[in-house]
DNA sequence: AAATAATGTATTGTGCACAATCTAATCACG
DNA sequence: CGTGATTAGATTGTGCACAATACATTATTT
């Protein structure tokens, strides 16, 4: 299978879409985020929690990098910074020293109300009926999922 | 216009969905990027100036900039990097000495040839079809359109 | 011409991402 | 038990992203 110039430009359009879209929501989050005094990666381990501790479950670090596709390098600071915020609790599992625990406070519970009102903000935002971002959602969610498959199809 | 918990659900989702899967694209482009001694932003920045360099023209850092939509703080130091590797050259204008002019060595210029095999690998990985890539591009462009706008649509 | 504003890039500081390595705790097995 | 392998997090180092600030150069105003 030959690759042609064509190729290449549809390749690198897609990819510069994925990631300077993927910026440009950030970057319409970080206002509001900023409000609550989040990042937007840590919005989304509090999107994580938030849903984990409406069925009481706390979660391990492991649990919220699988979640996430994050390794500790990136979730341990991120994890101390919320928690120097008293955002989250870390407690050392006793059954196996290895696993952290992490779980809400109450501060953390009661910051979930204020966030309630950030996401209808950046559905407005896209301009796009909700039904398109439906098919996106599902269309990024292939692509995931086939990237993250093992095939690295030889040749 | 109310936010419903559905409302919160589709745009986390979403969210994550162009988070994980733009990150998943950069780390399928890692290993093969490597190989030319590039990160993907260092890639990027290389497409724009392969485009500009087929028609002779050098670019400043501030067309590179709107380009990518990248700040002099984040290519500063990337240009740097690349200058470093022998890849580009970086010449302040005689005519107006705050300007940064960037072009293409002869190496950098000879590297085009090695990254045309990258993006057939890409598109190849996806597992999608073309047509779909090219209705999924288009909706990420047209999204980063509106989030780039001004309309923060008062209310 | 002198003062001021605007422009283009560079610098600094914070916070992701991720590779590579490390450490400590558990497990498997003889 | 003890040895080695595995596992879960933590640490270190590099390179983005971006806000805020600084700086030098050019343009504008008076």
């Amino acid at each position: 299978m030959m690759a042609s110039d064509d190729d290449m430009g549809l390749d690198n359009q897609l990819c510069f879409a994925l990631y300077a879209a993927n910026r440009a929501v950030v970057a319409r989050y970080r206002p509001l985020l900023s409000e609550l005094g989040l990042t937007y990666p840590q919005y989304l381990v509090m999107l994580v929690l938030w849903e984990a501790a409406s069925d009481g479950r706390r979660l391990n670090v492991s649990d919220l990098g699988g979640r996430l596709r994050l390794d500790s390098g990136t979730l341990t600071p991120l994890l101390k910074r919320l928690q120097q915020r008293g955002l989250i609790s870390r407690t050392r599992s006793k059954e196996d020293e290895r696993i952290v625990s992490v779980g809400l406070t109450d501060a953390g519970k009661d910051l979930r109300a204020q966030a309630r009102a950030i996401p209808g903000q950046l559905l407005c935002a896209t301009g796009v009926a909700p039904e398109r971002l439906v098919a996106l959602r599902d269309e990024l969610r292939s692509i995931l999922a086939q990237l993250e498959s093992p095939a690295p199809n030889g040749q």
